[in-house]
DNA sequence: GTGGTCTAGACCACA
DNA sequence: GTGGTCTAGACCACG
């Protein structure tokens, strides 16, 4: 479970945070009883501020999707109890798609052109993870 | 030149703004002498303040793509010498389509899904554009 | 309506903000409709940031004592609605006793001294009341 | 010399401790040499963590009103030359005092009625002590 | 070491 | 001008 955050695109930092963790558990890449790295760390790998961590770990314990110890850490909760359907998960993509579509609406790339894009960047992703992997 | 606003991202309204007629007048669907809508026609359209729609055109009248007039409105100066050319273009979105590559990965969505989500999307964006206008 | 912090008591800030309005609203000396100063304003009087006021503003909203107007300000909604009781009053205050009183006994300051004392503070306050008044 | 702590005021813990002990130490009621329960003790009538309690001691051991032996305890330091005097000792609770007028006056509470609730607490006070020991 | 709280600075949206 | 939000630094309580 790795976070990316964009910093330039103006989506406030604990929130990519708490959508990644959310994701990541409903898909299940995030099993019950994972330990997930403590707001120090996190904080430290990201290079914010622990309160930004302490409050995306904050609001994903209110949604039940954390628990957090005090003095032991933080742990996946119940991501198999209650996962996004999924349908909820695809409603998820469909607005950041729609961004995406109106930009390319503005930059004047068509149809086409944006399907084919999608293709080049997943063949693209699907190499990395072979590297990596 | 419609822009569409989504409330729900925590990107800020004035900064949607700005980065949606920013790429518009850098891919040439505005060009130089184009009239955008006043300060007060589109605070009205888009349903927010004018203080609001005001910001973000002062913002891009500070970076030099708008010129404001007072009294004659808000026109297009030139964006740049060259508008992109379609790789360049092309490149702005790549960025943003690996997110939702990444993002379609952590939730476990396979590439045909996401292809037919694209379509989706695709089919509904333009039913809007018909509809608004 | 003034606010006295005491910066050396460990008391947060916020709080003795919290506990002076209520007291003032529940007792009366506040009534409904009654502006208060604006966030910024209390900010500088007191010579604290404005999120510390603002955040006993707020919780003072969730109590249903303030009513916090966008853009107009700050202004008292209930306090004859439900005023404390007398007896709640009460209460308040002999949190504040008890203290005082550990205090003494720590000072070896014995209860007929203490009962002195507060006959003689009594009078000075009165004193000063008559004297701004 | 017993503390007494409220978890409710918002004063750190700690501080409580601290300053409980500067007052008994300031007024004569512990004596240099006067030995005080040992961290573990402490805390555990406390009920709170030993680190708290520790914490409590360095500063005082900081401010050279306490002196910790390895393996020993805990010892009363010398805290002043000559103990406060008692009108000195009063000034001390003066400015609680006032407090607790400005706040009975804010709850509309009368002289008479203030005095009555002082000797209730007082009453109280001294009952706790009995139980205690 | 762990998470939690209080205060503060900068920025956002609105009247 | 108004209140609200996001990020951050310092400190607290606990294991």
């Amino acid at each position: 479970m790795v976070v990316h955050l964009n910093f330039k695109s103006g989506v406030p930092v604990y929130l990519q945070i708490v959508q990644q963790v959310q994701s990541a558990a409903a898909s299940g890449v995030l099993r019950p009883g994972d330990a997930l790295p403590s707001v120090r760390v996190l904080a430290e790998e990201l290079r914010i501020n622990r309160n930004t961590v302490s409050r995306a770990y904050a609001e994903l314990e209110k949604e039940g999707v954390l628990e957090l110890r005090q003095g032991s850490g933080c742990f996946v909760k119940v991501p198999s109890a209650s996962p996004l359907k999924r349908s909820a998960r695809a409603d998820r993509l469909a607005t950041e798609l729609d961004a995406v579509i109106v930009q390319a609406h503005h930059l004047q790339i068509a149809d086409g052109a944006l399907r084919s894009l999608l293709d080049e960047r997943l063949a693209d992703f699907h190499q990395r993870q072979r590297d990596n992997g």
